[in-house]
DNA sequence: AACCAAGGCAACCGCGATAGA
DNA sequence: TTCTATCGCGGTTGCCTTGGT
């Protein structure tokens, strides 16, 4: 497919092109011989001044292009593949933290890059919250992901690092989704290191960069790694949520997370946890409710909702309605 | 088998930031 | 200081795949 630009439009900022060029431009999908010559020539010249590497690669394309398809995916340290549990955790954190700040937090998962996870973040959480018929950025969607998606991921992490440990062989250890395609070195990594450390490494920030980050921004790799392991290692974290979760072991995890202080669902910081025990089963980790998290074959985020997360969901809702409602 | 809708993802677009002449 | 070229980010689009009917 050759898809001439003869409407090329970028011409905000001094990215002017004479006609010739527009017309000579192609947009659309790469081909391999594209991808080859851009390749060989970064190999040999190295990256930057995307518009004339563009040009002197033999490209009919705009350095924008050129670069993007470089960073997203000719770079040789992209990772491919499905998104581990130990990368969404840390996608929904910092995402808690920072917003839409895609290169911001695609800087503390190595190989991922920011159009990777915006990705996964608009076709997976996003369609949680549509399925919850609240908006993605609502407080009651937030704490749903506070409370109940990410320590769900941390038992399950934590779950299949047992496993790990349990089974040298390996053979019960998917960690990393079954389904990925090409990322080989992951799963390799996985089964040869276990998944602890594979955590770990999902939380070194590449080229050493966060040595640099300000202070308010640098939420390091050993914060994560120490949350994680915060029933080992007690201290200098202050995420109750998580701790609470981590240490919860095989315990309820709603009921772990409703125990905490923070407010829930209420303005004052009220749960109905009497309520929430009463109309849904607890989920501990040996009924045959939560199993379904930690056994399915699947490993994907959509595993992370259930019928019965759904109706609690609702039934908080409900709930703060009726207490805005003075009720 | 054919059609359709939804989901997933690569690529594009617009704009602000930055560098340097 | 101003202007231009380039970079990089976040939002959006559109194509391809998949699953359901």
């Amino acid at each position: 497919m050759d898809v001439t630009n003869s409407e090329f439009s970028d011409h905000s900022q001094g990215e002017l092109l004479d006609n010739q060029d527009q017309m000579d431009l192609r947009r659309g999908p790469w081909t391999v011989e594209e991808d080859l010559a851009l390749i060989n020539y970064i190999a040999n010249h190295g990256e930057g001044r995307w518009n004339s590497l563009a040009r002197c690669a033999g490209l009919r394309r705009t350095g924008k292009s050129c670069r993007l398809r470089w960073l997203n995916y000719l770079r040789p340290d992209v990772r491919r593949g499905n998104i581990t549990l130990e990368e969404q955790l840390l996608i929904l954190e910092l995402h808690s933290r920072w917003g839409n700040r895609w290169s911001k937090i695609a800087q503390h998962l190595p190989g991922r890059t920011d159009n990777e996870i915006k990705n996964y973040w608009r076709t997976r959480v996003q369609k949680h919250a549509k399925q919850l018929q609240c908006d993605v950025n609502s407080k009651q969607f937030k704490d749903a992901m506070k409370y109940l998606w990410m320590p769900r991921l941390l038992e399950r992490i934590r779950a299949s690092s047992m496993n790990q440990n349990n089974n040298d062989s390996g053979a019960i250890a998917h960690v990393n989704n079954n389904n990925n395609n090409n990322n080989h070195n992951m799963n390799n990594y996985s089964s040869s290191v276990g998944v602890q450390n594979n955590y770990r490494s999902a939380f070194t920030t590449p080229d050493n960069s966060s040595t640099t980050a300000t202070s308010s921004d640098s939420l390091s790799a050993q914060d994560y790694y120490n949350t994680f392991h915060a029933h080992d290692n007690n201290n200098n974290n202050n995420d109750v949520v998580l701790k609470s979760s981590a240490q919860a072991g095989h315990t309820s995890y709603h009921q772990e997370c409703l125990t905490t202080p923070s407010s829930y669902f209420s303005d004052q910081g009220l749960m109905e946890i009497d309520q929430h025990q009463n109309n849904s089963n607890s989920y501990n980790v040996n009924n045959t409710a939560s199993n379904m998290w930690l056994g399915g074959d699947e490993d994907t985020s959509e595993n992370l909702w259930n019928v019965e997360d759904y109706m609690w969901f609702h039934q908080q809702q409900q709930q703060h309605i009726s207490n805005s409602n003075g009720f």
